[in-house]
DNA sequence: CGCGTTTGACCCGCGC
DNA sequence: GCGCGGGTCAAACGCG
């Protein structure tokens, strides 16, 4: 359709979830689910798989101060991006970035970046993932890099209880000491206010950028998957889910298949899987 | 010289 | 079946 995720729509808040049919929960920001087309041409093979869709917003100043490249700031999150397209939005006076994970050769993660039309202070960005694919790590080309702790708080090697044994894991720590640059991050959680706090609270990222601004909007999703039993032991320290929490992502459909484990510099670094 | 961005074309799903 | 809108590819360009 057309707008299905045009930026104009989520920009506001997470209350626009109504491009799902099942859109009738209100109180729970459930999110926009969509699968997008992937191209048939390079990869008939993987069909489109549910792919996770994350929605934030973040204060455009920052970046957009920082580096001014024409209306597409290159949002920096810990990992690295390329970017394969561009392309103007209907409905939307900006366009929208297309970027590709570029941290890993087969990485499946990509990213969408564009201006908010009705805040044009606001960037949204939209990530994707596929299922049970491991996100992109930090850019260990780079880890020649390690000022200051630029963060106030710091990451630690900690042997985590958690063995992911299915995917080559990155490390976590390095993501830690990236640039020094105010960075943004995804920060899924649903209306768990207190998830959300300690979170955003605790992560890196948000922590540089809530100094600066004022703070991501929203966070839509939240995928979860018990691909294995870690992850939601992981979970349940954050997110305190229940039944009927569970039964809200049922609620969202069968479509989250990515797990996201955040985890606490104090815990352990934060791990992120799809 | 390698890599990332740029930019137009192509492709694909969906609506009409 | 055609057109629209969005997503990706790929060649070219620019930068480090």
């Amino acid at each position: 359709m057309d707008g299905r995720f045009s930026g104009n729509r989520f920009v506001s808040e997470q209350e626009e979830n109504d491009t799902t049919p099942e859109n009738s929960s209100e109180s729970p920001p459930s999110t926009t689910f969509n699968d997008m087309k992937m191209t048939s041409t390079s990869s008939p093979k993987k069909s489109r798989r549910a792919m996770q869709k994350r929605v934030i917003s973040v204060p455009i100043k920052e970046v957009e101060g920082s580096r001014l490249k024409g209306e597409s700031a290159p949002p920096s999150d810990s990992w690295a991006w390329r970017k394969y397209g561009q392309k103007p939005i209907k409905g939307s006076p900006y366009p929208r970035g297309y970027y590709r994970c570029s941290s890993s050769k087969g990485c499946p993660a990509r990213k969408q970046v564009e201006r908010s039309s009705v805040d044009p202070t606001m960037l949204v960005i939209t990530y994707s993932c596929e299922h049970n694919h491991p996100w992109p790590l930090p850019s260990r080309n780079h880890h020649h890099h390690h000022h200051n702790n630029t963060k106030p708080t710091k990451p630690e090697p900690q042997p985590d209880p958690e063995p992911e044994p299915e995917q080559p894991e990155p490390e976590p720590e390095a993501e830690a000491e990236r640039e020094p640059e105010p960075e943004e991050k995804f920060a899924d959680l649903r209306d768990d206010n207190t998830l959300l706090t300690t979170s955003a609270d605790e992560f890196t990222w948000f922590g540089e950028m809530e100094t600066t601004t004022s703070t991501i909007l929203e966070s839509p999703i939240f995928a979860e998957r018990s691909s294995s039993q870690v992850d939601s032991d992981n979970m349940s320290m954050f997110f305190p889910m229940r039944e009927e929490d569970e039964s809200l992502f049922a609620d969202l459909g069968e479509l989250p298949e990515c797990s996201m484990v955040f985890r606490h510099k104090n815990l352990g670094p934060e791990v992120q899987i799809c």
